[in-house]
DNA sequence: AAAAAAC
């Protein structure tokens, strides 16, 4: 079975095999056909099986013919989160590169403006996060009836983060002579129902389930003390430890707060990370997950907001700095490396409190996980506030203790001095816009460039793999200009400011 | 108990 089998246009099945792809996964082969003769399609698929290109390339095929009028799009593709819609556009940017197509992002967090005007030349392919789509057909620049597919994606973590009812909403503004093509991993009886209100007569596509925590990945507990400081020094030590296994790292935070300290004390320990979460300007987040994808960061502090669905391959590691509170955000977590049948490593840091989140993952995934250096028995964990030991009398030595003084130190300095910091924060937020916008769009383009670049190589992973630069390794001293990792010479508002609270 | 998503 080969793409050119399944129907698809000539100029799509070239930008196919310029991308280097000659064999579609299962979940391509099912529904490419089916969504080309306009059937609704339903496809029960895990992210990392070929999913997007599942829709994607039918729908280039089937927008060949015909033209966008002004704010009635053609197609609409909804995503959970902005990082997800922004990588589907890119998969409509490589595969339509032979097509005339105008494609729209909408997602929040970017100005309005940009969008607006995309809309009002017609859009071909609208993808969307739900928030953004209601806001602009609110303001009533955005006309839905012209839809005629429909893409409902990641269904189940819609349904998660509470989006059905929006969902709900935006199927009723679209005519129902349209095609509908609904993914999801898992199906809860709320996704059934929806499916059962919204889909017609749909071809389910079920592509089995990877294994629920791939055995190619080494999982491992890890104890620690449950104060910050140990916790971070448990995992500064383990990385280390890791380094010559270790290409790169997702490392995961339960909090948003927790994402931003543990950022900010690794770069003071000289560590090549980035952050990613919900409540980082959109600029960085992006540019963020681009540097980690292009292997400019080694090391990359997220929130769950990672978790799930990013294309970033060929993770070597994920650590979770804390036990996710809920089992299968876990197995989404550390779904993030082993991908493609490759070795991965994941550590979850665990301490006596966490001992009840860690039976349920236990329990989820149907075995015990291997304590990496022991277990907590000989973890003593002390209650109330107590402080690291840093007596008065007693000599300092410098390192570690100190360093984290430092991290506690200045904490508490930006807490009471942000009043105080306000006005240079504004003062310098323009040049970091631009310079994050300069450097964003350098990144996008390196990164479809590379992307056209695979022509031949069935391998992507390698080639990144061999295009990396050096990286800097943990401990090697910085110069004070390059310590902001891929910010150029400015740092961005959200490492001056603690995180709101 | 937390994250995500609209201003």
């Amino acid at each position: 079975m080969t793409f050119s089998d399944l129907g698809l246009s000539p100029k799509v099945l070239s930008a196919v095999s310029d991308a280097g792809y000659t064999k579609p996964t299962p979940i391509q082969a099912g529904a490419i056909p089916h969504a080309l003769l306009g059937k609704d399609v339903l496809g029960i698929a895990q992210t990392g099986t070929g999913k997007t290109a599942s829709f994607v390339l039918p729908m280039l095929t089937r927008l060949e013919k015909g033209r966008a009028r002004a704010r009635m799009p053609r197609t609409l593709i909804l995503e959970p989160t902005r990082e997800l819609a922004a990588q589907v556009e890119e998969n409509f940017i490589k595969y339509g590169k032979n097509h005339k197509l105008n494609i729209a992002l909408l997602i929040g967090g970017v100005s309005f403006d940009e969008q607006d005007k995309k809309l009002e030349r017609g859009a071909d392919v609208l993808i969307a996060t739900p928030g953004r789509l209601l806001d602009h057909r609110e303001r009533g620049k955005l006309l839905l009836n012209g839809v005629e597919i429909l893409v409902i994606d990641e269904a189940d973590r819609m349904l998660d983060m509470g989006f059905i009812p929006d969902i709900e909403r935006i199927c009723e503004m679209i005519p129902f002579t349209r095609q509908t093509l609904f993914f999801s991993a898992t199906m809860p009886p709320e996704i059934t129902k929806l499916t059962e209100k919204f889909l017609h007569a749909p071809v389910r596509v079920e592509v089995s389930k990877a294994a629920s925590t791939a055995t190619s990945i080494t999982q491992r507990l890890v104890k620690s003390g449950n104060k910050p400081w140990e916790k971070r020094e448990t995992l500064r030590n383990l990385i280390k430890a890791e380094d010559a296994d270790l290409k790169n790292a997702i490392i995961f935070c339960n909090r948003k707060v927790e994402v931003s300290e543990l950022f900010r004390s690794l770069l003071k320990h000289d560590f090549d990370a980035g952050a990613l979460h919900g409540d980082m300007d959109q600029r960085a987040r992006m540019q963020m997950l681009n540097n980690f994808r292009d292997g400019k960061l080694r090391y990359l502090v997220a929130s769950d907001v990672a978790a799930r669905g990013l294309d970033i391959p060929d993770v070597s590691h994920v650590f979770n700095y804390d036990v996710p509170i809920h089992a299968e955000d876990y197995v989404h977590r550390i779904g993030r490396t082993g991908r493609a049948g490759r070795a991965g490593k994941s550590f979850t840091i665990a301490t006596r409190s966490d001992t009840k989140y860690v039976d349920a993952i236990e329990r989820l995934i149907g075995a015990k996980i291997e304590w990496h250096d022991g277990d907590l028995s000989t973890v003593t964990e002390s209650e109330g506030e107590e402080q690291p030991r840093r007596g008065r009398g007693a000599p300092r030595r410098a390192g570690r203790n100190d360093e984290d003084r430092k991290d506690r130190g200045e904490r508490k300095k930006d807490r009471h001095a942000k009043r105080d910091e306000a006005p240079e924060i504004a003062r310098e937020e323009q040049p970091v816009a631009e310079v994050a916008d300069i450097a964003e769009r350098r990144a996008r383009k390196d990164a479809i460039r590379s992307e056209n670049e695979r022509k031949g190589s069935g391998n992507r992973h390698e080639q990144r793999g061999d295009a990396r630069p050096q990286r800097d390794r943990p401990g090697r001293h910085r110069e004070e200009d390059d310590a902001t990792v891929g910010f150029g010479d400015d740092v961005p508002a959200f490492m001056r400011i603690v995180a709101k609270v």
